[in-house]
RNA sequence: GGGCCGGUAGCUCAGUUGGUUAGAGCACACCCUUGAUAAGGGUGGGGUCGAAAGUUCGAGUCUUUCUCGGCCCA
């Protein structure tokens, strides 16, 4: 007797997966075979599900985030597609931006080049040339990491037809009114001498001139502060000129002292808040000083003061003003407002009829509305002033404070605020704010605590500031009346411009004649053209316009956007704010949104920490399906952590799937035979089978509801626990007996065969959307492989009647008793008597309920022993079930290793 | 600093409306197998559920505070 007789598992299929090196000729196969666009011809026509792509950044490699993101994307729209839809995925870059600019007038310095000298089109030119080298270079790491798209059609930000209907969609807000050109400060940064999106700003220590200045009282109802004087404190003695208001808290409570230290102050009284006094006292050195006086904030109604600069041209009165955002965590207690230089302040002043004015230029330059110092550089201002509040005797005290400041991001230099002119969209005018609130009721989301989160966004959101003092971007397509500075609002204009740029891209917009974008309506000589551009979240927010309703084989508004949690303030909220604005509701039913990528101990990945992890050293070491199982296994609705070790466990649980498939392809030496599951005759079968089919109909119910709730983690958890738990432990383990040492056309060996056909069917398809490669490596390899891809088959329907929950609770009973006999041959095991479980023989006493069950069932082969012998258990026993182990007596048969006095029943022949 | 979200075995995750000794897979330890073999099987150890206080007959599950982490904002 040899191993010729017996059937042994015999596969090309093999252990080692190699995936670095395998993985890229399955592309290149999907490439030959098109696999895109035959996904497209087998759905013609099927209930459309589009996964709308959130275009990431065409800047420098990707990084974890990234890949989370677009396999988590590839994943849902791979199992919409097996479920039977036409599952649209079209990439798409964002490529205009401040980001882009830099990297270009980096080049510049290095070269010594000026940008100020380049003309505008041909800096605009390179900006082009360096987004689209990098959607190239993304193109081929997302590819390379499974993602199936229409690659070849992409869509871009920047293409013209984009830039066109950014245009028309800018047109539509202009049009009904709610865009409108305001004055406002914002973040400035006077080195690239533009405005920053709030994205752009870091904070970073700094460290500030800090003054306490003195504003003395020129009218008030409370008598003891008509000779006092007003305390503030500021870090930025600049904006003392611009100096507008005094803003107090009603509901605090102040002090009027008189100071007696020998100095400039002595014998003048004060105004601080008295929660503040005593660290303005110890700031200032003042030792000696009486209290004249204390009140309540709201008595300050009605006082004036003059500027501390009034003798020397800022003769004008300094209204006190109520404010809630005064309050007692730094300074005095009163707050210094300059309206062109804080939003606060901003606010304050424009509620009091108080206007901002154009103080500092785009230098930074105080200009000649600021007289005294015009042409002074702000950031060379505090000295000046800090000296000329001392010589009007105005400067109490002088010192330094570092403190967290906002910074650029690019040229990391400190920013200022400063009023300019803006394009805006009314969050109220037309009702903007409302509507986008109710799309946000009507589109589900998952996980649910999005809703609130973008929902709270929009609440509170100011008016959405569109336009930007950049070159690279789209044109605000606006013309001013040079008469009248009124804006020209023509839908005929607008529309012209679009067609334009169709044609030639935005480009010529910069240096062509503005007589052709105003027709043969408008005189160019009577108007002026804006030279702002639309920022990008304007861009991106329009995607849904210019792909969604455009393309054919795109549907608006989308099933899904999908997106890092930090998009609920990005993309989501742009693209419902557009949306909102120009269709009425959200371009998406749904919203999923993932947590951001962490290392393994949580915390966030940082060159600094040194805990980074590149997809490409993932892919180096593992392969994008190892890549693949990290993102189904973790749960996205949290931060995701990452490490190797985690990646190996990960690696691990592939190599057992791996196996799973390599056993069952190995009994089936590679022959698959297709079953119609329909057509199984149950009845037929051994009871082990007929158990088995009712956990794949088990494991089928629990995929679709977890798939419905894109619950990954969940879903591949419970097939990766079928593959080692019921397959590997139970069902493999037990039949290898029947595989391995039955007649080749035994009902039983058939049986076995039949199951493992459907499992290999079943497991493939399931895991197709995570295991991309693998499950096409061997679909690939199998005989009957009629499609040409795993990606083209269906999910399988499994028939009802393989669930069966009466044999389901008979032998989840059974798989108990066979723990316990499990347990009793292992202390046989560990007393060295025994070896393998076939050289035992199990006695089983179980209760006469448990008899019953048991009659049809051999425990021998369950539990792979020689014999099982089933007895009544003793009445003394208080437990259902007591099994012993014995050693098999006799011979072993030389085929199927069984232990027995008598010859083999099946092998002695 | 403010808002939101989260912290269950070494790791990835389950834990239904608060209700018996808190589960699974992986990892680990020991053993078996050598006919899935750079595989496979068995047994077992391991958690006072981030910390503290409170509500309750009873809390991983509810409340408060603190702490750590993430995102967003200042």
């Amino acid at each position: 007797m040899s191993k010729n007789n017996i059937n042994l598992p015999k596969t090309t299929f093999s252990m080692k997966a190699n995936l670095q090196n395998r993985e890229p000729s399955i592309i290149d196969y999907w490439d030959k075979i098109d696999l895109y666009n035959k996904l497209r011809s087998l759905r013609k026509g099927r209930e459309k599900f589009v996964l709308h792509d959130g275009p990431p950044y065409a800047n420098g490699d990707i990084h974890m985030g990234t890949a989370l993101n677009k396999i988590l994307k590839d994943i849902i729209v791979k199992f919409h597609q097996m479920d039977g839809n036409d599952s649209v995925y079209v990439p798409g870059w964002d490529c205009h931006g401040l980001p882009i600019e830099w990297k270009i007038e980096e080049q510049y310095k290095k070269n010594k080049k000026n940008k100020n000298e380049v003309p505008i089109n041909e800096f605009r030119k390179e900006c082009r040339d360096f987004a689209t080298k990098w959607i190239g270079v993304h193109k081929k790491q997302f590819k390379r990491l499974g993602v199936v798209g229409d690659w070849e059609n992409y869509y871009s930000t920047m293409s013209f037809d984009a830039e066109a209907q950014i245009v028309r969609e800018l047109g539509k807000f202009l049009k009904e009114g709610s865009l409108y050109r305001g004055y406002k400060p914002v973040l400035w940064s006077t080195v690239e001498k533009t405005a920053l999106a709030d994205a752009e700003v870091e904070y970073m220590d700094h460290k500030s001139d800090t003054i306490y200045a003195v504003f003395k009282v020129k009218k008030s109802y409370v008598e003891e502060l008509l000779n006092s004087e007003i305390i503030i404190w500021t870090t930025t003695p600049w904006t003392i000129p611009a100096n507008r208001a005094l803003a107090y808290n009603k509901n605090l409570k102040y002090v009027i002292i008189k100071i007696e230290d020998e100095s400039d102050f002595k014998d003048r009284k004060i105004v601080v808040a008295e929660g503040l006094l005593k660290s303005l006292l110890e700031n200032c050195e003042i030792k000696k000083y009486t209290k004249v006086k204390s009140f309540i904030g709201k008595d300050f109604k009605g006082t004036t003061c003059v500027h501390p600069f009034s003798k020397i041209g800022f003769n004008y009165d300094i209204p006190m003003l109520e404010a809630d955002f005064v309050t007692l965590e730094q300074g005095s207690g009163i707050v210094h407002c300059a309206p062109s230089h804080g939003p606060d302040d901003f606010n304050l002043c424009l509620k009091n009829n108080i206007k901002a004015e154009e103080t500092v230029d785009d230098d930074g330059k105080y200009t000649k509305h600021v007289p005294l110092f015009e042409g002074i550089h702000i950031f060379k201002a505090n000295k000046i002033i800090i000296e000329k509040l001392k010589e009007q005797k105005n400067l109490l005290y002088n010192g330094e404070l570092v403190h967290s400041y906002p910074h650029s991001w690019r040229s990391k230099a400190p920013l200022v605020h400063r009023a300019t002119p803006q394009w805006f969209i009314s969050m109220e005018s037309h009702g903007l704010r409302k509507k986008a609130l109710k799309s946000i009721d009507e589109t589900k989301f998952y996980p649910n605590k999005g809703k609130e989160r973008l929902k709270s966004m929009i609440e509170l959101r100011p008016d959405w500031c569109v336009s930007r003092q950049r070159v690279w971007g789209v044109p605000i397509p606006v013309f001013l009346s040079k008469k009248t500075n009124q804006v020209l609002i023509d839908s005929e204009v607008t529309e012209n411009i679009a067609s334009i740029f169709e044609k030639e891209g935005a480009d010529c917009w910069f240096e062509g004649e503005t007589q052709r974008f105003l027709g043969k309506k408008y005189k160019s000589s009577d108007y002026q053209k804006m030279t702002d551009i639309v920022e990008v979240w304007f861009d991106s927010g329009s995607t849904h316009a210019y792909v969604l309703e455009k393309r054919a084989d795109l549907k608006w508004p989308a099933s899904m956007y999908l997106e890092g949690s930090d998009q609920h303030r990005g993309w989501f909220h742009s693209s419902l704010l557009e949306s909102c604005g120009t269709r009425g509701r959200a371009p998406f039913d749904n919203i999923l949104s993932h947590g951001f990528v962490v290392d393994g101990k949580g915390l966030k990945m940082s060159k600094s920490l040194g805990n980074i992890i590149s997809p490409e050293d993932i892919l180096k070491k593992y392969g994008a399906d190892i890549l693949r199982i990290w993102v189904a296994a973790s749960d996205y609705a949290e931060d995701l952590r990452i490490d190797y070790s985690i990646l190996e466990q990960h690696a691990e649980s592939y190599r057992k799937i791996r196996n799973t498939f390599r056993y069952i392809l190995g009994n089936l030496n590679d022959n698959y035979e297709k079953i119609n599951f329909e057509k199984v005759n149950i009845k037929e079968l051994p009871q082990l089978e007929q158990y088995m089919l009712q956990k794949v109909y088990n494991l089928y119910a629990t995929f679709n509801k977890n798939f419905k709730k894109y619950n990954f983690h969940t879903l591949y958890k419970e097939l990766l626990n079928f593959c080692t738990s019921d397959l590997s432990a139970f069902y493999f383990d037990i039949r290898k007996d029947t595989l391995y040492c039955d007649p080749i056309n035994s009902k039983k060996r058939k049986s076995s065969i039949l199951f493992l056909n459907i499992i290999l069917e079943v497991l493939l398809k399931w895991f197709a959307p995570i295991l991309s490669f693998t499950t096409e490596e061997i679909y690939t390899l199998l005989k009957l492989n009629t499609k040409g891809s795993i990606h083209l088959e269906d999910f399988p329907i499994i028939p009802a009647n393989w669930n069966n929950k009466e044999l389901s609770n008979k032998w989840s009973k059974l798989v108990q008793i066979r723990d316990k006999c499990n347990s009793s041959i292992e202390l046989k095991r560990a007393s060295k008597e025994i070896g393998s479980s076939l050289e035992a023989n199990l006695i089983l006493n179980l209760s006469e309920e448990l008899i019953l069950l048991t009659k049809d069932i051999d425990f021998a082969e369950l539990c792979i022993t020689s014999g099982a012998k089933i007895d009544k258990i003793s009445k003394d026993d208080t437990e259902e079930i007591n099994i012993k182990t014995s050693k098999a007596k006799g011979q072993k048969c030389p085929v199927c290793w069984k232990i027995n006095t008598k010859p083999c029943k099946r092998h002695s022949l």
